[in-house]
DNA sequence: ACATTTCTCACGGAAAACCATGATATTCAA
DNA sequence: TTGAATATCATGGTTTTCCGTGAGAAATGT
């Protein structure tokens, strides 16, 4: 039997996926989370209830990223597989590099969903898996303009990069973000620098598809 | 009986509300439907055959929107159901106006969709009936700077403007957009305000974020 | 055929974004 | 404690966006 952890910030598509999930032999949905600090706090404090757990990367509060970290760090015998609609190319590779057991587009059936979960289960030699019907999306890609400091592998933002991003995603300038930060304009100007590196974007518009992708938003 | 159109290009969430629904009394799903112009062919050549299509609001080939004006107008006593990720409060309003039935966002819970589908499958009256846990996202309409042109009710973006806006969010600046559709900067740059006006967002950033939510991108 | 919308283009100017580069202070894990 | 990563700030310049305004041509629908 599987043990299984839903977690979506979408009620409607955890309560289906739970369903599906449900009825299928061998399987069973022990927690439903409408957040990554929700699942995160379940599986502190239930170690061992839990096999594998489904996690959105878009969700409130802690997206499945973020999640994914803290729970490899407190049940690191928990599997993960992490649930999007995008599928970003850099996403799956931030997604794979953190130990993450697998990538799940929305586009893939649920027998595809059902054969990675066994897959993940049954598998010890710590692959990754990816699955998707369309194939991951490159295009963002295409203008990776990474300056050298960054060629090799920092693919994560952090925690003031990702306040930024966020504040730039409810249409703040660079301006009002530095006033709101109590910084210099120079220094949000050096930040979205950093992060257009990261992230291999060309402008704000990359940044926000970006975000959206990344469950920022 | 009521005969349900389940259309969302995410594989994985139309199994699982098709499941839920299948699973409840009085309802059947007769057709699923990966796209809009999928949906709108199946309706065109089965005209009797469904009481009640759900649309999702983003979906590739052609949006819910879009999908729910022609169906509308091909067969004019089925009812519509969008579903969508987002609330946005202009796509809400747009959607009552093209006269949908009903936007039921995809952080309500099944019951509430089913209880919705049922309400509208004995309502006669033509209301609109709007169902999230979050309540619609107003944080757009904060910039609302509509010129004079479009104070009233032009809500929805022609063709041309949705293909700029697709380009925008492909990271294509205005130099760009313009070469690659053999016109004039200006002309872009008249569109883009026009775009603006109508959405009513501040900067492209807000543009972006338009387009996830009204299934655009 | 006529009105409305849509699409096109132009000019000038202000604001914001974007780029290259270099430098110092702080924080934090090894 | 000592690097490494992070966060801070600066200078000067180019490009792009954003705004207001006005207006003619093309397409569309009634």
């Amino acid at each position: 039997m599987i043990r299984l952890l839903v977690a979506d910030d979408h009620q409607m598509f955890r309560e289906g996926i739970c369903k599906l999930l449900s009825s299928t032999k061998g399987m069973r949905v022990i927690k439903e989370s409408h957040s990554g600090s929700e699942a995160v706090n379940f599986i502190k404090s239930n170690h061992d209830e839990i096999d594998i757990a489904l996690l959105d990367i878009s969700m409130p509060e802690m997206d499945g990223i973020e999640a994914s970290k803290l729970i490899k760090s407190i049940a690191p015998k928990s599997k993960i597989i992490l649930l999007s609609m995008h599928n970003n190319g850099r996403i799956i590779e931030t997604a794979s590099k953190i130990g993450v057991d697998a990538f799940v587009a929305k586009d893939a059936c649920h027998e595809q969903l059902i054969e990675v979960i066994s897959t993940v289960h049954n598998n010890n030699n710590n692959s990754f898996i990816y699955r998707s019907n369309k194939g991951p999306n490159r295009d963002s890609s295409l203008h990776q303009n990474y300056s050298s400091k960054h060629v090799q592998g920092v693919l994560e933002l952090t925690k003031k990069e990702k306040a930024i991003v966020r504040l730039i995603c409810k249409e703040h300038t660079t301006k009002e973000i530095a006033d709101a930060l109590h910084v210099s304009v120079n220094t949000i100007e050096t930040h979205r620098r950093n992060i257009f590196s990261k992230t291999g974007c060309k402008n704000v518009v990359g940044l926000v598809n970006f975000a959206h992708a990344a469950g920022l938003v």
